[in-house]
RNA sequence: GGGUCGCUAGCUCAGCGGUAGAGCAUUCGGCUUUUAACCGAUUGGUCCCGGGUUCGAAUCCCGGGCGACCCA
């Protein structure tokens, strides 16, 4: 332990050096319990009015992961942090004695630490802990990095996200808020009378959604099964059944590319109403997000990425066919067949019209590609076309388009929402149009699940259903660049 | 899928054709009010991988890997 040791392998080799050395001492490294009378945060908000120099005569105890240490000579200072917040420990060769002496050489930055004292605040004004005796509760291995710039690689953050979070306490604050957003959501619901209800991951058809499907495998049924793209037909189900206010909170997986906006597994909460539309489902919408929103933050002004971003209702309604005609000057409701409602996109630039069918799915084309980006501010869109919303019921008053509105903020969808196809005739027509598109080799098209209609056939009520990105809502009001900043611990390709 | 940028010590980074560097961390010593402590010393490298050009490559070229950003 007298040679310098600099790599990884020999500071490691030191560090079990010192393990061995603890034990020797009597010193159990890895030890099973602590108990601590407040927090770092708790101490320093019930003692921010402690003077300078002053002491308190009141014995505390706390602990936390060694952030910083700073021995001079017969005295030392430590840095300990806690998830609440740093404290710092005072200690005294004088009183210390050969724990002292350990502390010198057995603890290192990083190992966590129990330390028992009395308060004081320093002559520099630092609130601390006068140290009466400290106890080793786990021997960190591998050393922290670098104590004032922390760790910056994007791909070792999120590949060893548990030293992100050591080092990077913003990081923690936005899990923490994450956890709040879903908690807030949860007492929404509950309040209004919503059941959270859990449906299957493993599913025989993977419907619900345009979305090409995990595959795996059941031994003992010899049964393929897919991981769920969504969580709808099964909530449906409920909503057969006589549950008239579902929802479900939960992961949804989609075999499909990575990006600042996409991981394979995502989180998503869908919401049934019977005898609701999808106006209800509006109304719902915007009451559930800002009031999450007022609940978490405090406020409805955020700011997105330098974005001001209003949150205040009511926001801003406008129909596809409008929106797009007022980014584009196209008005796709003069347009009756596919040719001409082609030319037209094509003389703005759309790209892959080659898919495009019919005249709606141009103009969705459209709105994708010229009208998304421009709706930073929260924006209901509504009025779909038919062919791109199979389990939506047909407009009660607009010939080809059908309820359903899409919630954008910051430019991107949020939350998608119908009033529900009840029809089980023409749920299967719609459904069977999708399998054929399947059969033609379209994998994000899904299969007809004969199960999902035979319930329709039993009677569905009237309902409004919603569906919202969990992730994605966590990004707006956590201020984050990429889903993989919500995710602790996002999917990445193995190294090397 | 395409383009741009990045990858050098445990961490953060410099070096951009001529002996592999700094700060922090580590290890040792000093120091009774530090807080990015300080002072002195010590030490640490598959310069992402493979090939090429060159007397000589971390550096230039080609291919690959991983990542970030932008575009589709």
């Amino acid at each position: 332990m007298t040679e310098p040791q600099n790599t990884l392998a020999e500071i490691r080799a030191t560090r079990i050096g010192k393990v061995a050395a603890c034990r020797e001492q009597g010193i159990d490294p890895y030890p099973y319990r602590w108990e601590s009378t407040h927090s770092h945060a708790d101490l320093q908000a019930k003692f921010a009015h402690l003077e300078p120099g002053a002491e308190v005569d009141l014995g505390v105890a706390v602990a936390g992961r060694v952030k910083a240490k700073r021995v001079l000579g017969k005295l030392a200072f430590l840095n300990l942090e806690d998830e609440s917040g740093t404290i710092q420990l005072y200690l005294e060769r004088q009183a210390l004695q050969t724990a002292f002496e350990q502390l010198k050489h057995l603890v290192d930055l990083g190992d966590i630490l129990g330390a028992q004292g009395t308060l004081k605040r320093t002559e520099r004004g630092e609130l601390s802990i006068k140290v009466t005796s400290y106890t080793l509760l786990s021997k960190a291995l591998q050393p922290l990095p670098d104590k004032w710039h922390g760790l910056t690689d994007v791909a070792k953050r999120y590949r060893q996200r548990y030293v992100d979070l050591m080092v990077n306490p913003q990081v923690r604050q936005t899990f923490r808020t994450r956890a709040l957003i879903t908690a807030a959501l949860r007492r929404y619901l509950d309040r209004r009378g919503f059941l959270e209800i859990e449906t299957p991951v493993l599913q025989t058809e993977a419907g619900g959604a345009d979305a090409r499907p995990f595959v795996t495998f059941h031994n003992t049924l010899e049964l393929p099964l897919y991981l769920r793209i969504a969580t709808e037909l099964h909530l449906k189900r409920l909503v057969v059944g006589g549950f008239e206010k579902v929802f479900e909170l939960g992961r949804i997986f989609r075999n499909e590319g990575v990006s600042t906006r996409h991981n394979p597994e995502f989180t998503s909460v869908e919401v049934y109403q019977a005898y609701a539309d999808y106006q209800d489902m509006m109304a719902l919408t915007e009451d559930l997000v800002t009031t999450v929103a007022q609940e978490v933050l405090g406020t409805l002004q955020i700011s997105y990425q330098g974005v001001s971003v209003d949150l205040s209702p009511p926001w801003r309604r406008v129909t596809m066919a409008a929106v797009v005609q007022a980014e584009t000057g196209l008005d796709f409701e003069k347009f009756t067949t596919l040719p001409e409602a082609r030319a037209a996109a094509e003389a703005l630039g759309i790209e892959g019209l080659e898919g495009c069918l019919s005249p709606g799915q141009v103009m969705n084309a459209v709105f994708e590609q010229r009208v998304e980006a421009t709706l930073v501010q929260p924006t209901f869109v509504l009025d779909y076309p038919v062919e791109i919303s199979p389990l939506a019921k047909t407009h009660r008053s607009k010939p080809g388009l059908v309820e359903r509105f899409e919630l954008f903020v910051v430019g991107r969808e949020t939350a998608n929402s119908f009033s529900e196809l009840t029809d089980p005739l023409e749920q299967r027509r719609r459904l069977e149009a999708q399998a054929a598109r399947r059969a033609a080799g379209d994998e994000e098209a899904a299969g007809v699940d004969e199960d999902f209609i035979t319930a329709l056939e039993y009677g569905m009520p009237p309902t409004g259903g919603m569906g919202m990105g969990i992730d994605r809502l966590v990004m707006l009001l956590t201020d984050s660049a990429s889903i993989r900043d919500v995710i602790a611990f996002p999917l990445l390709r193995p190294e090397s």
